[in-house]
DNA sequence: GCTAGAATGGACAGTCCGTCTCGTCTAGTA
DNA sequence: TACTAGACGAGACGGACTGTCCATTCTAGC
């Protein structure tokens, strides 16, 4: 019946926290994200588990699901710290080296990166659920595609851009190619296609240079 | 002991199949096909079980496992069979006219109908798995890429396009916004969207018209 | 000390998975 | 008419995970 300390978790226990009357457990909070995480990327999404997770964090189960509802919404939580603030388009002064940029950037960050593995989890997982869509969207999509329109819209009050050009239309034309090779092609995303990407929207766009 | 037949499920005990040494039940296969089709569009992923789809089917579990491995296996199946066909471009003899209409036609089929659900799923499941993801290339998106490809191949040989146009980085240009906003963002995919697209992509291409 | 709040450890029913055994039915063969 | 191989039906089974529950233990403020 003796509660041994030892061997439940990677967690060391010198130092875990044990509840106070004060708010929750920082320690806990940051263990739980991280295992998440790390599972998603060894073991794939059938291996992420609330137990899993929990075992992994060296956390009692029971705290995984006081602070989260489902597995998902740890990974979206730990999504939105790890990693969201990474895809922030540069700024250079000039539409086509920020487009060529930030579409190289975009295009590693899917496909290479493991936060862009838990982002294809997340998708996957919003095309399952609706409640979880919208919360993906409110959390992350939205700030996002207000982050993807910063390029177009510097551009615009350069003059590099007429003024009245539809940023959503134009954003989904320069990403989409983009994020559907991603998502189902699997077709290769290198630089000789973002730039192509980039040349053809370019050429697209009324030219605003010598008018 | 004794093996009531009634209240076992929607399938006719009278015309049921119980096996014989030469292949196996065509009744069986596609009452399988039909409720995980209907399963997924009633109740969502979570509600597409293998126990669930025996029931619903009116066949044993055990005859599930015999002839498919997963769920997902069994979706496939059910959508190649049900509805992969109706995604054919249609051939006005005209550029335009054709991607205004196929875009159209495959906005419609992401968005409202059952197979495109079913398709979202498989998409969906592609992201977690990869051997799955290999299968369902070679089942489907690699013939849906040769469909794809039909009305920019029609227009070249009518001398509506320049020969040596990159088929690949054109069709993803042509259907990766829709794909985008259909699997991503959930924004619209109206014919004002579609036809928007398709009016960019024209002025992307250099015109062969006039020589 | 006493107490509230957070965390632990473990038990629990429920669901689904994937496998297994058994009996039943059918069609071809002897 | 038996006999037999193969497909199917019914359901039991262990395992994994879910989500909830409880008793307990630690911590900080009163």
């Amino acid at each position: 019946m003796e509660h041994t300390r030892a061997d439940t978790g990677p967690a060391d226990p010198a130092r875990r926290h044990h509840g106070n009357r004060h708010g929750r457990s920082e320690l806990a909070r940051q263990a739980v994200l991280e295992a998440a995480d790390n599972l998603l990327v060894e073991r794939g999404f059938a291996g992420v588990t609330m137990e899993a997770i929990a075992a992994r964090a060296g956390v009692a189960k029971q705290t995984v699901y006081r602070w989260w509802q489902t597995k998902t919404d740890v990974l979206l939580d730990a999504f939105l710290q790890d990693s969201a603030e990474d895809l922030v388009p540069p700024d250079h002064g000039d539409l086509a080296t920020d487009l060529r940029a930030y579409l190289g950037q975009l295009a590693r960050f899917l496909r290479e990166s493991d936060a862009g593995a838990v982002f294809r989890a997340l998708v996957a997982q919003a095309q399952h659920d609706a409640v979880f869509a919208a919360r993906f969207q409110a959390c992350y999509l939205d700030d996002q595609r207000r982050r993807d329109h910063l390029p177009l819209q510097r551009a615009q009050r350069r003059g590099e851009l007429p003024a009245d050009l539809d940023l959503a239309t134009a954003t989904d034309q320069l990403v989409g190619p983009l994020y559907y090779r991603v998502l189902v092609t699997n077709g290769p995303v290198d630089p000789d296609f973002t730039d192509r990407l980039v040349d053809t929207f370019l050429r697209t766009v009324p030219r605003q240079d010598g008018g």
